[in-house]
DNA sequence: GTGAAAGCGCTAACAA
DNA sequence: TTGTTAGCGCTTTCAC
């Protein structure tokens, strides 16, 4: 149990096959030109002293590595989670490893992040840049390094570099319209700060389904708020004050839908009956609250994946020619669920 | 915007400065006996070039590594997204890095991650082991080959290192004990899968619980299950059919505590009236559904966090003496929502 | 098909 | 206070 392996390099196996190191390295790696019965004989005494590669003496001296570093705001995050776990299958997949770094929003952290990566000589970077970004000097730094790098949930253009984001105009579209064949005459939206791009798109998807639907978008319909179920309550309860109110609601994000489901109730008025609702984001609770929360899936899994992938690709790509950044546009999915089903049947879910 | 930065080594600082590369090494890293106004122009030469350490040569040279491995089954799970953000906190703030490596439940995945880490020549390595473990010896070489090793949400008592659990007997005490003050009288217990030790220890708390307060532990009471939806909701049936039912449920997981909600609304008892309920794990849903489920709390981030600082503080100590396992165990803590108050404030919450 | 030798970029022991 | 030298463990020319 207790005894203590001791490090064991090439070196030791070649001396105890009286061959040369090189040899025990290209047997190892397969080499073609070296002899079955000699990749045979250095195999078994690998195994049998236990040898381990060291990837960092062999990351030193080829001036690769399968490292990938993947920036993200906070893992605590079911978002981000998700991502992170597409990423890690790919690069698994892939025999690569993934370093992580959080930089809880800030700038500052961010930078530092970015600087570790470089000094770890990762083979490339997959980041979520700030909602709030002031300087992107750090990641045009990455580019000049020549370490590729592929940014997910959020595109800069001007970095030119590819990115994987979901089409959040298609999906308010998608959204608003399911409002629309619901039979909802009226439709209010609870939309984010309009200075993140998405939260712009969403708004905009929900103005082009209704103009496209030919309904007239009623200004007083229109609310802004902060991301969070306080906000939406407080959105929700403006709507509710109005002389008309709306009979559904499509809210930029599942928190704030909750909020105003908190509020309608309140209000005594029936869900999805009196005021529908679709929320954006597809969090876990939507699944598990009464009534059920329909919402717009974000692929978050796939948005990994696909990040990952990109990379991969790149990497093939850098060898022969410049690769061309790619814009990814991921499809998302709408979820119709209780809050916005006119006619649903009753279930027992909570 | 598309110049490149080419690789710049402390051998260019040092010819630029006209002094040796060592000095540049030890200005670089504050040496005490190298003068400050080495320090400084070395220091500017650097900034000048936009010198990156590399972290590789560094490791392979000193033999150290500031990376640290962690294992988790996968990052999607909100528990382990949120130990992940502890780990990586605590990491950062003492200059490491992490790289993760996810198991998906699996022996096979778990043996390559553990592999691919020792490889890596990670500083330590922190763990959460599989739920069925079969074998354990990889574990056991990660600690003969002299790599720190500290297991969470899993103890193994026999691998004899360090580990971060919960108390999961006091959780359960805690949350029989709350529904005996709320003036239950038939306490039931959905259990889970009785070779998961902490399943087992849920159960001893609520046995432990009843018996400390003079009550007589029915059998009929307890039922077992899986932590599922379904498998909530069929227990908590066989449970609504016994002759006299329960009035309290304490549920071995908050997943299995939803559908025995389901399942009490379906047969049109009230929530907590008719029977109240507690689950475990304070998944984020339960703040959120009809009526909001007490629960326990598992001090996820915490978790990691003391995981990192075990894993600090055994190196600092294996210089010194042999450092001896340490098993940290936090409590957890209850938290009281509508599912068991008897007289709650009815609130607008969904 | 294998060996010899050099060197990736850094740090640490030993000199001076 | 700084320089010299060696070498961490591996891969990769260039030989043969």
């Amino acid at each position: 149990m207790s005894e203590i392996i001791l490090k064991v390099t090439m070196m030791d196996i070649a001396k105890e096959l009286n061959i040369n190191s090189a040899t025990v390295s290209r047997a190892l790696s397969n080499h073609p030109r070296i002899s079955e019965s000699t990749k045979q004989m250095v195999r078994e005494v690998a195994k049998k002293l236990q040898y381990q590669l060291n990837k960092v003496a062999s990351s030193l001296r080829s001036g690769k590595s399968n490292i990938i570093g993947v920036i993200i705001p906070n893992a605590e995050i079911n978002f981000f989670g998700s991502v992170l776990h597409g990423i890690e299958k790919i690069a698994s997949e892939n025999k690569y490893s993934i370093l992580i770094y959080q930089t809880n929003e800030l700038y500052w952290f961010d930078k530092i992040g970015v600087q570790t990566f470089l000094q770890s000589q990762v083979a490339g970077v997959l980041a979520s840049i700030l909602k709030e970004t002031i300087n992107l000097d750090h990641y045009s730094e990455i580019k000049k390094r020549g370490v590729p790098l592929i940014l997910f949930e959020m595109a800069v253009d001007t970095l030119g570099v590819s990115s994987v984001v979901v089409d959040d105009y298609a999906g308010a579209l998608a959204a608003t319209k399911h409002l629309v064949m619901q039979g909802c005459k009226r439709i209010a939206h609870i939309g984010g700060q309009q200075h993140v791009s998405a939260f712009k798109q969403r708004l905009k998807g929900y103005v082009d389904a209704l103009n496209v639907l030919g309904i007239q978008v009623d200004d007083d319909l229109v609310v802004y708020g902060k991301v969070s179920i306080e906000s939406g309550r407080e959105q929700m309860k403006k709507l509710l004050s109005l002389s008309i109110i709306p009979d559904a609601v499509f809210s930029v994000e599942d928190f704030t839908a909750l909020g105003a489901m908190q509020a309608i109730k309140a209000a005594n008025k029936k869900i999805p009956d009196d005021i529908a609702i679709v929320g954006f984001a597809n969090e876990p609770f939507g699944e598990y609250i009464t009534p059920t929360l329909s919402t717009v899936n974000q692929q978050t899994v796939q948005m990994g994946e696909e990040a990952a992938n990109l990379f991969f690709k790149s990497l093939n790509n850098s060898d022969t020619e410049k690769f061309d950044p790619f814009k990814m546009v991921l499809q998302p999915e709408l979820i119709c669920r209780q809050s916005s089903m006119k006619n649903y049947k009753k279930s027992d879910s909570t």
